[in-house]
DNA sequence: AATACGTGGCT
DNA sequence: TAGCCAAGTAT
């Protein structure tokens, strides 16, 4: 349930401010927005409008990534396809490879299918329209209202973590997320100004990020104190609250590191759907609960000697286990099918996951 | 509604 | 260290 500032009175903590109560007003969030806001490679000088294709590469870049991981990417992907026609255009191998080692790759498949979308149905011009936006391949309810709010300025109010937390902790939405959600995106919405609403959100996100973080809160420099009900209860750390969580599955396999007396590495494409989905990969057996005898999935017939040690990784929903087993064979062999030799020099090419240049560097491969 | 889907940094 | 967290979406 949730409460209005107004309505629930100090139980704990520091005593209120002044104008405790006060609802949060987006003016005083804006003014300091313009005081502190972060000088990001995507976002535009102040008081300019960002181009939409930037926005729209540097959110579906941002889905559950930090700043820090997108920066190099976005750098790399704006120089190598300047517009969203030239993105349209591209190979998607080549936007995989050069997405390799973010996560998350259905992004960068739907990326492309989005650029395709955007030329196909819109010109080449994203559409200002959320609902239009919304429609468009990997583009959900929170990039749309952001693509709506950074790049046209439009009265829309996407809510990601920072907002949820923010949101949150103004009101004492103790609903667990993610049932929760509901009532943050209405107080949301309720709070987005007509006035720079895209400023707005950015600011928002920004107080998030920076003042109103996770683990100890900045609230004595937050220009909303005053108004954050979580703030008077004393224990504004204690939002969101969120259903616990499962527990984390361990999977384990064997990956199968075929080194040809030239140097190349057998390699091949993971199927079109599921985990990794299209990328590159150094053959293994599956990845399941319990494991699988080697021999069975050998990619060739071959001496396979196991490297000591193993290869850790942690996906979202599980943890896995590899083991490494490697063989070296002569010049000339060939690939079997649906496998490729490929050289370390070329492994830039190559839409190779974290996990798979793990198991390259554990071999001392490449 | 619940689950699948990556990765790296921080505590 | 083991878990939590980051500008979520698709099914």
């Amino acid at each position: 349930m949730t409460s209005s500032p107004a309505a629930r009175p100090a139980a704990r903590g520091p005593a209120p401010a002044a104008d405790a109560g006060a609802r949060p007003n987006p003016a005083a969030l804006l003014a300091w927005y313009d005081r502190h806001r972060r000088r990001l490679p995507w976002r535009a000088e102040p008081g300019k409008r960002s181009d939409p294709y930037h926005v729209f590469l540097s959110e579906i870049m941002l889905q559950q990534t930090t700043v820090k991981a997108v920066g190099p990417y976005f750098g790399a992907f704006l120089a190598r396809w300047p517009t969203v026609s030239h993105l349209s255009a591209a190979p998607l191998e080549e936007v995989l490879s050069a997405w390799a080692g973010l996560g998350y790759y259905a992004r960068a498949r739907n990326l492309h299918a989005c650029a395709k979308a955007v030329v196909a149905r819109h010109g080449g011009r994203f559409p200002r329209d959320e609902a239009a936006l919304l429609d468009l391949p990997g583009i959900g309810p929170y990039t749309a209202a952001a693509i709506a709010a950074i790049a046209f300025d439009a009265k829309a109010s996407p809510v990601d973590g920072n907002i949820e937390r923010v949101v949150s902790r103004l009101y004492a939405v103790d609903t667990p997320l993610p049932k929760g959600k509901a009532a943050i995106k209405a107080h949301a919405a309720a709070l987005t100004p007509h006035a720079r609403p895209g400023d707005f959100a950015q600011a928002m996100m920004d107080l998030g990020a920076t003042i109103c973080t996770p683990k100890s809160p900045a609230c004595s420099l937050c220009p909303w104190m005053a108004p954050c009900v979580a703030r008077a209860q004393g224990d504004p750390a204690r939002y969101p609250v969120k259903a616990p969580k499962g527990e984390k599955p361990r999977r384990e396999g064997v990956a199968f590191l075929a080194v040809r007396a030239d140097g190349a590495v057998l390699l091949r494409t993971r199927p079109d759907k599921g985990l990794l989905a299209k990328m590159t990969e150094v053959p293994s057996t599956p990845w399941g609960g319990k494991p699988e005898r080697p021999e069975d999935h050998a990619p060739l017939a071959a001496v396979w000697r196991p490297l000591p040690g193993t290869v850790e990784h942690v996906f979202t929903h599980f943890a896995l286990t590899l083991a490494v087993l490697r063989a070296d064979l002569p010049a000339g062999t060939p690939a079997p099918a649906d496998h490729r030799w490929v050289r370390p020099q070329a492994f830039d090419a190559e839409a190779l996951p974290s996990v798979m240049r793990k198991v390259l560097a554990h071999g001392r491969v490449g």
